[in-house]
DNA sequence: ATGAAAGCGCTAACAA
DNA sequence: TTGTTAGCGCTTTCAT
């Protein structure tokens, strides 16, 4: 089914039935009628990337994420996708394993193909990407890029609530379990961390980087015991649910013995034992938002400049009064 | 950057740039070289939709999935694209809020832009897949179509088992919570249940069909309780999660008055308090296959039948010992 | 092994 | 308002 199908069988000119798609108002109501009537009754739909060709507009957005079986992620790509869908647009998405190089090669492949892109906390190196923004228009979660639409979740004002949470508890000795390095919200998390503990006059180590996992957590145990904080801070909820059974291992119970708190509020940590008090992160709006922003600029060509939304503390079971 | 660059840039027409692209067995390995260092030298990449118009193979696939923040599918969806990846095919990503219609429009506005489509447990009935599956090739994960290539998590397997876990606890009156109508895994756990509980002499009540979710759990203690059994199986571990919270409103602890098991092995299962008892679906393995099914179909033309993967059963702390 | 030319399905000036 | 025509970037006969 093409567009000369249904000019045939509507009796005009193919031009006319392109024009019925993409500028109905420049249509003749009657004649834009008959020809809506073929199309349908022939099960016309315009080849998108036929379209495409002669448009340089393809109706596809990219959103690539580091990994998506990483459970803070899923509300995001949700959100993100339905808001497309919303635009009329389809998006692919890929996953690079947390692997910059990968990431790089998604974005060279992705970029004739799409009009846009979302770089959901990317691990690429901040000229890397605002190298790769000269191709393809790029909206950038959790990340802040130069000349780049970012949309922040700002893990700083949650951190901040975390660590006055502690105080608040008695906790005068503090220890951040730190992600990979190449991750922004993880440099951001321990910058804010290490501020509002000199606010405090609270002592606070750092331990990492760190692989973003469970088993990233439970490795850090040892060392956490070691440096003789009684309050954790990690990179994630896995970590930090990772790091509680490390503990546990050693001996050490929480909230009882040390308090912990993640980030990133899934759903593995409200269920967990302990329930884990922690940082939420507005992940459904952040993709919304960052569609929202990546379409303005692929549409109006220009920059909208950075979008920051807030976090909170969700404080649950994990955290304690500080022992002794 | 196009083919007609490259073919200025190293002396030769485009047909030839075309085929060092897309067959290099038919040109000159020295012309090749130079073809190649221009289009090196030139950062020029093939571009997929012009390449889609005259071959019509696009190289993207689409999959299409009920609810992307369903912990139950992010694991498939990452093996799904890495697997695709592998193949150089790029992947569009589709939720649909649990909605037939929805699911429908998704394909047909997706069927001229892929090569094929997985639709991973679809809401759709048999009939209406099978009419699109005559636009577009079909693999279906989880759900048994005829003539289409399918790939089926035998949930059978892990629910005999996990009746069987049951009764050998002493369990004689059970409780089947079910999903959505029309979950084919669903409606296999309900048979599968009801015949394993008949072969072991066992009472078996159904109640559904309830929304997958934590809150449909939930909602679900009351008439559980009513009912008077002292285990249940519920449709995925989101329910059993919710449902055990619902016991405990209702006063009834896990699992001392009420055995739980839930389906899918989610992280949340494996985190929640009592720790669940699950049926374990093999997801990731489940995407692959899907993908490389859906490959077959798409290059050989021909249907491949039906790929069953085996479950099991994950013993956990929400099964005990039947009260009493 | 390479070049020439037609065409994939659609849009976008330009004419009428 | 509608028809005409020339591409968009690429592949693919058909010649050479």
């Amino acid at each position: 089914m093409t567009i000369r199908d249904v000019a045939l069988a509507s009796g005009v000119h193919v031009s006319t039935v392109s024009r019925t798609f993409s500028a109905a108002h420049m249509v003749n109501p009657e004649t834009r009628a008959r020809v809506m009537a073929a199309a349908n009754e022939l099960g016309y739909r315009p080849n998108r990337a036929a379209r495409a060709l002669s448009t340089r507009r393809t109706g596809n957005l990219g959103l690539i994420v580091a990994d998506i079986a990483n459970p803070f992620f899923p509300p995001l790509i949700k959100a993100a996708q339905a808001q497309a869908r919303v635009r009329d647009y389809h998006v692919f998405i890929a996953d690079t394993d947390e692997q910059a190089r990968v990431e790089e090669e998604l974005v060279r492949s992705m970029a004739k193909q799409v009009d846009g892109a979302l770089l959901v906390a990317p691990r690429l190196s901040n000229r890397t990407i605002a190298e790769l923004g000269r191709d393809v228009p790029f909206t950038v979660v959790n990340r802040r890029v130069k000349n780049l639409p970012c949309v922040l979740m700002d893990v700083a004002s949650g951190v901040r609530q975390a660590i006055t949470h502690l105080a608040d508890l008695g906790h005068r000795d503090l220890t951040v379990v730190t992600g990979p390095r190449a991750s922004w919200t993880g440099q951001e998390l321990g910058r804010a961390a290490a501020e509002r503990a000199a606010e405090l006059g609270l002592g606070l180590h750092l331990i990492g980087p760190n692989p973003p996992t469970e088993d990233g957590g439970a490795t850090a145990a040892e060392e956490v015991v070691e440096l003789g904080g009684t309050a954790v801070l990690t990179h994630n909820d896995l970590m930090a649910i990772g790091l509680i059974r490390g503990l546990r291992h050693l001996g050490r119970q929480v909230p009882r013995d040390m308090s912990v708190i993640g980030v990133d509020n899934t759903d593995a940590g409200r269920h967990s034992d302990p329930s884990l008090t922690t940082v939420d992160m507005p992940t459904s709006a952040a993709g919304r938002t960052a569609i929202d922003l990546l379409l303005q600029s692929v549409t109006l060509g220009g920059t909208l400049g950075t979008v920051s939304l807030d976090t909170g503390l969700v404080a649950r079971e994990s955290t304690g009064p500080a022992p002794g």
